[in-house]
RNA sequence: GGGGCGGUAGUUCAAUCGGUUAGAGCACCGGCCUGUCACGCCGGAAGUUGCGGGUUCGAGUCCCGUCCGCCCCGCCA
């Protein structure tokens, strides 16, 4: 490079350079070699500039740029000129003007990309991971990681505006028995025991508001050693926040300022605030999720109480297992074909493990088409019809099974349905809060467990169901949810013992037991925990939705695969027997390997 | 753990019913070309058809196993 050094970025290089000398450096996106004139696109993070090599005016660079090849990493200085109307490319930012280059120097050659360094490369995702670097360059990965960039800085900025330390929580940390599995770290120093990464920093930051900062936050990396997906990484980051002395209706405000001020600051995007509230016993029941998609206007209806003496067994029979029976309405749906219908029942029993999917479709003057009509009394259909809404032209979707099941299957053809067929509201973001989520939840043995974390505080006025009926216990559990995306979620936590010990007891916790996981937390929380509650945006989905992208993979660096690798490290890979031998491991084959 | 889709040149794809030497675009290499911008023209090189086994006179194609990628269920405070 010698002591030349840039001078302008290749992606804003303008008209009001016109006449100047400038230097700038990039990597050789095209060449177009005329034997004569010599077109180089040079880019960089900013964008593409054209620079031209005359023979008549630069010999030497000339004769140089005739050996460039694609991804060349190159300095050029020469002068901004306008081009000539006709050769004006319009496509291009810079397109107004070029380099005309007096000086080339190649800082290194390159090996040729594997696929193209464009918008949309067409190359399939293995490759892509493979060669990381490559698809990197590209623009959507650019564009991806610098609104990342603008989501972090806005979210400090506006934290710091309110309040918040940023304060940092140890990455070897301890495994605790709830929640997902832990990735295990080995410890050296004491032989046979592990630090756990932490799943989230949920119990340091309690810690921190016992021994009163007030007001924290962190761009915090959690790991979860579980099955991925396109919206789950083994490793992700949150915005983590907490903060004391607060109800439920000082955190609300805190969150939506910070989703606001993220989405103009990073986005351009003004959001309608306040957002929208609705309990969770509503979201179920109207949409049959927790984080519904309130842009689509199909809604679930329920229908259990109609069929609890009814001749149709499958669905009696649900409903006396404690199932429930729900429909989805779909008015003037001539647009739904027969073969569609099938289509759907098929896709519920294979991708949702649904028994079945129960429909009817409504004819003129009200006909019943349907496989099922003939089991229904004339009550239970002129019920039905009452309920629903129906009329000629409505086709009706059926659920009967357990309430899990039923609301999972409604609730998602209620969005494939509503996208497909165009019943939106037309608004492009639908910002909402969850609110009142149940702390327990049955497990399958007919015990209780709690639905999101143990340390959820229950609403104050449903502590004494806590003696009575701990199903019915409200929690102050909230989420963010964004366009049907679980945006994060946050609760007020216990910060009395002796209600954590009861809800410990709750969840089927000896005295014993809850000591021994839990001690140093109850009497973290005997030493003076103030009230408080917190918050926590999963970042990766959220710039997921801002990118506009389809899966987290497209907005982080170096992801991982669905089994967890990493194609361009190769990780996890083997480590050798020194090493092991050092953390006293020793590798076991499984059962039926060598 | 389960269900589904996929894997052929660097890359994106093609290859009839199981049948000649596995083809094409782009990329790559060489040559020509002074206004292109997905430059153009001429020529060239490029393959363990993911891997292993089987059926067959003959397998990219059929069968079995296995590896890898993606989507989903389970799982994921």
């Amino acid at each position: 490079m010698g002591s030349l050094r840039r001078t302008h970025a290749c992606g804003r290089v303008t008209k009001a350079l016109v006449g100047s000398e400038i230097v700038v450096a990039g990597w050789a996106h095209r060449r177009r070699d005329h034997g004569g004139v010599i077109f180089v696109d040079l880019r960089d993070r900013e964008g593409l500039v054209q620079v031209v090599f005359k023979p008549e005016v630069a010999r030497a660079a000339h004769e140089r740029a005739s050996h460039v090849r694609s991804e060349w990493v190159v300095l050029v200085r020469g002068v901004v000129e306008h081009r000539s109307p006709e050769t004006v490319n319009p496509k291009l930012a810079t397109g107004e003007v070029e380099i005309t280059a007096h000086e080339l120097r190649i800082l290194n050659s390159a090996t040729p990309p594997p696929f193209a360094i464009e918008e949309d490369s067409g190359a399939e995702e293995t490759v892509r991971l493979r060669h990381r670097i490559h698809d990197l360059r590209r623009p959507p990965l650019q564009r991806a990681l610098h609104l990342r960039h603008l989501v972090f800085q806005s979210a400090r900025r506006t934290l710091t505006d309110l309040g918040f330390f940023e304060i940092e929580t140890p990455i070897l940390a301890k495994s605790t028995p709830e929640g997902a599995r832990d990735f295990l770290v080995p410890s050296r120093l004491q032989p046979g025991s592990f630090y756990a990464l932490p799943q989230s920093p949920q119990i340091l930051k309690q810690l921190l508001m016992i021994s009163g900062f007030d007001r924290y936050f962190q761009i915090a990396r959690c790991f979860r050693d579980e099955d991925l997906r396109a919206d789950r990484q083994l490793e992700f980051t949150q915005i983590d926040l907490e903060m004391s002395f607060v109800g439920v209706e000082d955190v609300l405000p805190v969150l939506e300022e910070l989703v606001v001020r993220v989405w103009r600051e990073a986005g351009g995007i003004e959001l309608a605030h306040p957002f929208p509230r609705i309990s969770y016993e509503e979201a179920m029941r109207r949409y049959g999720v927790d984080k519904p998609d309130t842009r689509v206007l199909l809604e679930l209806v329920d229908l259990t109480h109609v069929f609890r003496e009814t001749e149709l067994r499958a669905f009696r029979s649900a409903v006396e297992q404690q199932g429930i029976v729900k429909c989805l309405p779909i008015h003037d749906a001539s647009a739904l074909s027969r073969g569609e219908i099938d289509r759907l029942e098929a896709f519920v029993k294979k991708e949702l493990g649904g028994r079945g999917l129960a429909w009817a479709r409504i004819g003129e003057e009200g006909a019943w088409q349907s496989p099922i009509a003939k089991f229904l009394s004339e009550r239970e259909r002129s019920e039905i019809v009452g309920r629903t809404e129906a009329r000629p032209g409505s086709v009706l979707f059926f659920a009967a099974d357990e309430p899990a099941k039923a609301n999972a299957i409604l609730g998602r053809l209620r969005v494939d349905l509503g996208r497909q067929l165009g019943r939106v509201d037309g608004r492009a973001w639908a910002p909402l809060l969850v609110l009142n989520f149940p702390v327990f939840e049955r497990d399958e043995e007919g015990g209780f467990t709690y639905m999101h974390m143990p340390f959820v505080a229950p609403v104050e006025e449903d502590l004494p169901l806590l003696e009575t009926e701990p199903e019915r216990v409200r929690g102050t559990h909230y989420d963010v949810v964004l366009n049907g995306v679980e945006l994060g979620s946050g609760s007020l936590r216990n910060h009395r013992s002796d209600v954590q010990r009861r809800i410990f007891e709750i969840l089927g916790y000896s005295k014993a037991d809850a000591e021994e996981r839990f001690g140093f937390m109850l009497n973290a929380l005997d030493a003076g925990a103030p009230p408080h509650g917190g918050f926590a945006f999963g970042v990766d989905r959220l710039v997921m939705l801002l990118a506009g992208a389809e899966s987290l993979r497209d907005v982080i660096a170096f992801p991982k695969t669905q089994r967890g690798q990493d194609l361009l490290l190769d990780s996890p890979s083997f480590v050798s027997a020194a090493q092991l031998d050092e953390l006293s491991l020793r590798i076991v084959p499984r059962e039926g390997e060598t």
